[in-house]
DNA sequence: TATCAGGCCCTAG
DNA sequence: CTAGGGCCTGAT
């Protein structure tokens, strides 16, 4: 196990941001993710963390995917000193890091997110996860079930995922797998290409818009910039930024603010203004 | 009973 | 190109 002191690094933000549908509070300060076929338990005592996994596997893998070298108090002293809003959705989910999730895991959650709640979602993942998925066995013998590869689903009929309780998103789905499984969506390829690229080509996918794949930029290839705009963001942008959001000002980590604000409208905004207006 | 949840597709005009 | 209806399902 691994003892790290990390700064602007808390696992309940993060886990309840909804980037990482796989990450769950088991108790409090105490939590596990899975992760492709692995799966960690964690804990958070203020700014201090133990990892359960050995040395190897943390520097391998766990630091970058909780993009641990990741310098996000720049990102935050980067905020327009005047826009007081900003500042107090950063302050708010100073903790949130953007993670390093896989790329077709991240097509597919964000498939199903639409027009769709976040306890759902987690259900429906959990569902093909379960019947489609590897089952596995932690370390201490924990029972998860890996997320299904491509293959797994791209057999499958449009409306086999109805059973998962995707309702009209199964096929959405299901023609992802295909396209993948088939080559027509080639992930390496993704992975590679600048973000105008990757989101003209993610486009391309039945099911995927504009939002899907600024999430999918975001959270399956790490790129800092993209900005989804969903409902709630665009009605937060409408409500404080009357002249539009500065893009220009915060090149290249647009997206790190874009969820220090979908956060804090989520979890944080409404508590926040009852507190300012008493 | 109607509306909405981290949209997108499709068809008309 | 823009507008608007339809879509699975569960919660409020």
């Amino acid at each position: 196990m691994i003892r790290r002191k990390q700064e602007n690094f808390d696992l309940a933000q993060i886990c309840r941001s909804g980037q990482c549908f796989r990450m769950k509070e088991k108790e409090e300060g105490f939590y596990s993710v899975i992760a492709g076929r692995r799966y960690l338990e964690l804990e958070q005592q203020e700014e201090d963390f133990v990892f359960y996994c050995d040395e190897e596997e943390f520097f391998d893998f766990w630091e970058d995917y909780f993009d641990l070298r990741g310098d996000y108090a720049s990102y935050i002293s980067g905020i327009a000193p005047d826009d007081a809003y900003l500042k107090r959705a950063a302050e708010f989910g100073s903790g949130i890091r953007i993670l390093r999730q896989d790329l077709w895991e991240m097509i597919v959650s964000f498939l199903i997110s639409q027009q769709n709640n976040i306890v759902r979602i987690r259900r429906c993942i959990e569902n093909i996860c379960e019947r489609y998925g590897e089952k596995l066995a932690g370390p201490n013998g924990e029972r998860y079930y890996a997320f299904p590869l491509p293959e797994a689903l791209a057999g499958l009929a449009e409306d086999a995922l109805i059973e998962c309780n995707l309702g009209y998103r199964s096929k959405y789905v299901v023609r992802a797998a295909k396209a993948v499984a088939e080559g027509t969506c080639d992930l390496e390829a993704l992975g590679r290409m600048s973000r105008k690229k990757a989101r003209e080509e993610l486009l391309k996918l039945y099911g995927v818009g504009e939002k899907v794949a600024d999430c999918v930029c975001l959270f399956g290839l790490h790129q800092l910039d993209a900005f989804p705009v969903d409902t709630h963001i665009s009605q937060a942008l409408q409500a404080h930024y009357k002249r539009g959001f500065p893009k220009r000002r915060y090149l290249g980590f647009r997206g790190v603010l874009q969820q220090y604000i979908f956060y804090y409208e989520l979890a944080g905004a409404s508590s926040a203004e009852t507190a300012q207006t008493r």
